[in-house]
RNA sequence: GCGGCCAUAGCUCAUCUGGUAGAGCGCCACCUUGCCAAGGUGGAGGUAGCGAGUUCGAGCCUCGUUGGCCGCUCCA
């Protein structure tokens, strides 16, 4: 099928029929906006991390990883400008409903005014007092009071809830790489550059998430924080912007469906250099942002190192002098890319018009498909399920595979086809003989895309298929 | 948070103007078949999102509530 004639509902009613993806928390009514990974989907999603950590990791010679605490001390959201830039000025036009930010508001009439130095009261007053502040919909000047919006989600440490013992749950995964730079630099001896690469949870209090796991308030980053000399950096930049796109490729997605997009000077935030987004065309939008890749410059250790009044720079042996690393941040979104995975891989393929059959396959890159394998006795009769199982038990030393002899052979391969098993292993009964024929000790493999099929030795199914779902 | 639409089996839906629910698919068992879905027989599964009201009687009418979808706002 058409990457465009994909839909979401489809791929959601896929997820929620095979283990997936269900909705969080349903026999409660559900809570809105989340999502609980399946049997099939924890599978799929570790598989996602383990490509990522592969790459990022194992197979770089400059980056090392990190799995920092989720809660931390509230000062670093201080420093980081979390805790008074995630909450937006919010009001709303009683007039025609429309929400918008009082800042921005004040600042479009009056320019000259600083509202970053404002309390909201103060904007608040300030609004009331100007009526030709007005609502740039509908022009009338008739605004609630403004509302805090805070992005971050706010708990407290020890049982009573006293201020004093406020943290929050982390927004973004990269504050605890920089808050650990200097560990990181000591312990491991590396020199510039490296990286540090963290997999994690973070949250934000999202006024409107959405789009089945694209947008949560609770989602996974798999982040990296590559330090480098300073003048170095853009040519970082482009190291790892390909890097990144390479991995996306190499794991199946077509590049058709990717888009790599340069952040404007006036979109570029403010303490960045340059940004480059990798989009996904997702079935629900055009273009939606899987990878931000960033050069942070010196802002994050900059920052930690003047409010933490710890000494964060690197002693560079080489030219003997001390500096600040620039950093270059690319940061994936584990939901995302998973997603990303399962939209490239979905597929309907009509087998029988006439008879409006249709085969839904998922096209996974073996690496990232929940099961290996699936062993298929082509009869429910023991002779066959004895060493079916017995397979099964020693391919699942190694891999994660499945065992079904319920139902036509067909119909079995639907299935495996469905939840994107690249391979289905049958016995039959030429493979233990008959009273007829000798054994040959042979089962037939039958791939997924192809549907083609290969005869090969029992003895010789483990080290076949490791070869080919490796990455 | 605002506006609009929606809520019946795991899924997709039916139930004539109110008379206490049915199909297909899926799932399970047995039979059949034995390398590409839908053959046969049987079976599990619903107090119609939840609560209240009107009525002799509510899946159907009214109100509330919860959840979902779409649009707007928002997305360092």
């Amino acid at each position: 099928m058409n990457h465009a004639d994909k839909t979401m509902d489809k791929i959601v009613a896929l997820c929620k029929n095979r283990g997936f993806v269900y909705a969080g928390s349903e026999i409660y009514g559900g809570l809105a906006n989340s999502w609980d990974y399946g049997p099939l989907g924890v599978e799929f999603k570790n598989n996602v991390k383990k490509a990522w950590l592969k790459k990022f990791v194992q197979e770089s010679p400059y980056n090392v990883g990190l799995d920092a605490a989720i809660l931390m001390n509230p000062q670093t959201w201080v420093t980081t400008g979390h805790v008074s830039s995630f909450s937006d000025p919010l009001l709303d036009c009683k007039a025609c409903k429309s929400r918008h930010r009082a800042d921005k508001l004040i600042g479009s009439e009056c320019p000259d005014v600083d509202t970053d130095a404002m309390t909201f009261d103060e904007m608040d007053a300030f609004i009331a007092e100007h009526t030709e502040i007005v609502c740039p919909i509908c022009g009338k000047h008739e605004f609630t009071p403004i509302r805090k919006f805070n992005l971050m989600f706010k708990t407290s440490i020890g049982v009573t809830e006293d201020s004093s013992s406020i943290c929050y749950l982390r927004p973004e995964t990269a504050q605890g790489i920089f808050v650990n730079f200097a560990n990181i630099a000591r312990t491991t001896r590396k020199k510039l550059p490296f990286g540090v690469c963290q997999v994690g949870k973070a949250f934000r209090n999202e006024i409107t998430p959405g789009n089945f796991t694209f947008r949560t308030r609770e989602f996974e980053q798999m982040e990296c924080e590559f330090f480098c000399k300073p003048g170095t950096d853009l040519e970082w930049f482009a190291y790892w912007k390909d890097y990144c796109k390479n991995w996306l490729l190499s794991l199946g997605i077509h590049e058709e469906n990717l888009r790599l997009r340069d952040h404007s000077p006036a979109e570029l935030a403010f303490y960045s250099r340059a940004t480059t987004d990798i989009e996904y065309a997702f079935p629900f939008t055009d273009w939606g942002e899987l990878w931000g890749i960033a050069d942070r410059t010196d802002y994050d250790l900059g920052r930690h190192q003047e409010a933490s009044g710890k000494d964060l720079t690197y002693f560079d042996q080489e030219t003997n002098e001390h500096y600040v690393p620039y950093v270059i941040e690319p940061s994936l979104g584990c939901d995302r890319v998973a997603l990303a995975f399962l939209c490239e891989a979905y597929d309907e393929e009509v087998v029988d018009a006439a008879k409006n059959d249709v085969r839904t396959v998922l096209h996974l890159h073996p690496f990232l498909a929940p099961f290996k394998a699936a062993i298929l006795p082509l009869s429910k009769k023991e002779v066959l399920t004895g060493p079916a199982m017995e397979l099964y038990r020693e391919l699942a030393k190694d891999f994660m595979v499945d065992y079904d002899e319920t139902g036509s052979i067909g119909k079995r391969y639907r299935r495996q086809d469905e939840i994107g098993t690249p391979y289905c292993i049958t016995f039959d009964f030429n493979t233990v003989g008959t009273e007829t024929d000798v054994a040959d000790h042979c089962v037939t493999i039958r791939e997924r895309d192809s549907m083609e099929q290969i005869r090969l030795p029992i003895a010789e199914v483990k080290a076949w298929l490791a070869e080919r779902v490796k990455f």
